[in-house]
DNA sequence: TATTATTGTGAAATCGGTTTCACGAATGCG
DNA sequence: CGCATTCGTGAAACCGATTTCACAATAATA
């Protein structure tokens, strides 16, 4: 293929009459350029079409205009929909600054591996991470001064920056609202404990406990692991051990959905007998019957605000973490 | 930040006594190199830390080690966890091959918006298509010589290459299981009419009709948007005024679930009236009550043939469209 | 043994921008 | 009106790899 050479900034130079650094001043918006010599050189991109080559200018300016989205998964969990649905807010909000989004789904544990390299190795500006088990490698990444923003909350106290749903609140609000409808024994069934997110919907529970002042009993914290399946072993284990349960945090919706089919099997009726409620409102609590009672978190702007912290940070804009509002979306379930 | 300078080329050269020619000969697996000097290289870079610069290595070779991913998003569905699951597939295998995924949801109908400009600037190696509507960009594109992959058919006969799963096999299957047990008149809730993927659908249900010497009525076919309110809209619409319909093939499995919904509401009962069949088994397929049957689509395996096609391209190697087969799950909704 | 291929290697050009530096012209100040 | 700034500009160095080219040393051929 005979493919023609695309312009460069000689070819614009000659045609408009100036030097290279002056087209180069022209393209990055310096201020101190005569007039007409920034016309002429907006007039030759334009015949020319030219478009820059986004390498050398990355090797000369050492920014690449990329940012890693990473997403540990150790669990091929990426069928669930709260992740496209992150990453599509992230990338509307990145292409708009002229970033682009470099997406790497895979384990993240080890502080040595590829991905460390990669990201290390400053081939993208900055990293917007999901789902983090461990963060002893963004940690290493983030004093090495790579910008990174973590969408959860980091399990260690130093200071990265965040943004995170409520989920303390979150968990609150389904707990409470379980007791204010009159349920007596409100079991959980927690997601994966080892994620913050996990940990502090517990959190928020065992705290509606406290302010009652009662005491959770363990036998009605129950772990799950964000599987429909778990949610249905997990309610299955409960009715046996607890006959008395008369409602239940699940700690995301498709385990709410699996403990509602349990409830259903052994003969009892939600919400009457036993009251469950769910968290993320993903699409599937509009969709069962009954229809789920849930704790929405607004993923898309989860997404939006981790984008925007990052290019905060690009620009060197002081930047702190955020927690983003739960709301609770009562339906047929509790 | 003081940050030490990354070590290049020129330390490795000083270290172990060869010239960076010879550096590059050792890091990019040229043969003729005496195996002392090699051995020497690999120690040095080693002791260094060495890793390279991959906007240096692109401007150089001029291929940029970055696959785009481009979903034509016109209707925000990236919340349908087909796309995260295909996503997910594409990626892994690129980063096998050392190949970076770049994410780009986004309109692509103008064929000189900047999503064309980005590709056709040779800023990425190549590009994958997703839920195309239209595809003059795409060819403009692989004219221009950029490799391309499809996912989904494309719409005109060019020879681009694609994978897509056999959506005329699947509609022809529920089809044919509905009318094989004993349905009468199947009627067919149709997704996007504009995606090759939701016509062919709708060919493969008018087949079936056409082998057994019938005429497929146009009042059995209404057309959904692949959402579970036009299921439920659509459904109810059928009801109404086809009270005699004992079948219903959706095209997807939101679309059943809505389906679902107004033959209960109606006071029908699933499948014994009305037996009702899906199309992706997505995970509200197995949770839902009744559980759906369905039309699976490997979509991680679509994803991974999708990206195995771009690498065999990028290799030089002659490559050639593939269609994945499907499979009918049958559960208890039909 | 003389001559031609082959091999291994380094110097230097190249990729396409960005940025420093030096310099003349224009402006400001005393 | 003379001197110090500021402004606009181009030449050239630079970013960090890859690749061509020339050359010496070695192996193969006549």
């Amino acid at each position: 293929m005979p493919a023609k050479p695309r312009p460069t900034y000689s070819a614009i130079a000659k045609m408009s009459g100036v030097s290279e650094a002056t087209v180069s001043r022209v393209l990055n918006g310096d201020s101190r350029v005569n007039p007409d010599r920034i016309a002429a050189v907006h007039k030759a991109v334009e015949q020319l079409g030219y478009r820059k080559n986004r390498a050398a200018t990355a090797l000369a300016s050492g920014r690449t205009g990329l940012i890693a989205v990473v997403i540990d998964d150790d669990l091929s969990i990426f069928a669930d929909p709260f992740w496209g649905t992150v990453t599509s807010g992230i990338s509307r909000i990145l292409l708009e600054n002229q970033l682009q989004t470099v997406l790497m789904v895979t384990a993240v544990n080890n502080v040595d591996g590829p991905v460390a390299h990669y990201l290390e190795s400053r081939e993208v500006d900055g990293a917007i991470f999901f789902q983090l088990h461990k963060d002893a490698m963004v940690r290493k990444l983030s004093k090495a001064g790579l910008p990174i923003v973590i969408t959860g909350s980091p399990h260690t106290d130093v200071d990265l920056i965040f943004v995170d749903t409520d989920n303390f609140g979150g968990g609150h609000a389904a707990t409470k609202h379980l007791m204010s409808r009159g349920c007596k024994k409100v079991a959980i069934i927690t997601g994966d404990i080892e994620t913050t997110a996990g940990h502090q919907r517990l959190d928020g529970y065992n705290q509606v406990y406290r302010e009652l002042g009662r005491v959770p009993s363990k036998a009605l914290v129950r772990q799950g692991d964000y599987s429909y399946e778990s949610g249905y072993a997990q309610m299955t284990h409960l009715l046996q051990n607890n006959p008395d349960v008369d409602g239940v945090f699940a700690c995301n919706d498709l385990m709410a959905l699996g403990a509602i089919a349990a409830i259903e099997e052994s003969g009892r009726v939600v919400p009457d007998d036993i009251a469950v409620i769910g968290f993320d409102d993903s699409i599937m609590a509009r969709t069962s019957r009954p229809q789920l009672s849930t704790v929405r978190q607004d993923i898309t702007a989860l997404g939006e605000a981790a984008a925007t912290l990052m290019i905060a940070q690009l620009n060197g804009e002081s930047v702190e973490s955020r927690i983003m509002p739960i709301e609770l979306v009562l339906r047929e379930s509790a």
